[in-house]
DNA sequence: CCTTCATATCGATGGTGGTCGAAGCGTAAC
DNA sequence: GTTACGCTTCGACCACCATCGATATGAAGG
């Protein structure tokens, strides 16, 4: 702000260590193409909710592994649980769905090609 | 579009299989606190570059790793990379620099808390 | 209580990726 | 050519993580 901006500094100040870990951390959670497939199963659905149940199939993975993938989003707080008698559902959490839908957009975040 | 919109679905269709691979691969570039570290220390240059060897010492990570993680960070098309004599500069990739002003962004994209 | 079913958790395994020393490669100066 | 220096590449090591079968938990129904 203060120099003769030849040359466009992009940010204002370099990241703390703390702050870079957390946000690494961040987007570890979106860094795996199950919970982005699981992320957009969810966000695509015409009622807002999915029962887990669903999820195994179409991923072709494990209901382990569905269900590991869904507590690490669960946790990050991108989606919400709520247990409805024997199944669990799930939603986008309202204060994250800006956040997913540019995460999930077709032109989201880096063209790359 | 055509249904009841009773529950805000946050996207129109989900991911495939490719399309969420590929997604996941560009999130990895960023979930790495020493390659966002890396990465801010460059857009918050004044003068818009910064040379490898003064990335080193601040990161305490050694040259071999620095190398590393800036030539992932330039693969994936974040950054360039310039000889210049003995010494490797490196800028924020113009297309690249509002998506990585907003990656670095104090409120960047996961407020969290 | 007992069975059934959906989901979570455990334990083990294979793969991926961050890290660094050492060696290789290029450039500059002598 | 030879030396010095910056950087990349290689090889190895270690930690983390995705995956799944098996087991545990918990809820509904008989």
């Amino acid at each position: 702000m203060t120099n003769d901006a030849c040359c466009t500094p992009v940010t204002d100040a370099a990241l703390s260590k703390e702050k870079a870990s957390n946000l690494a951390e961040e987007f570890k959670v979106l860094a795996d193409p199950v919970r982005l497939r699981l992320l957009s199963l969810i966000a695509a659905a015409p009622e807002g909710e999915v029962c887990a149940c669903d999820m195994s199939d179409p991923l072709d993975r494990s209901q382990a592994t569905v269900s590991h993938h869904l507590s690490i989003l669960t946790r990050s707080g991108l989606i919400t649980r709520e247990q409805r008698g024997k199944w669990a559902w799930f939603t986008v959490a309202p204060e994250r769905a800006e956040f997913v839908r540019s995460v999930l957009g077709d032109r989201p975040l880096t063209p790359v090609d």
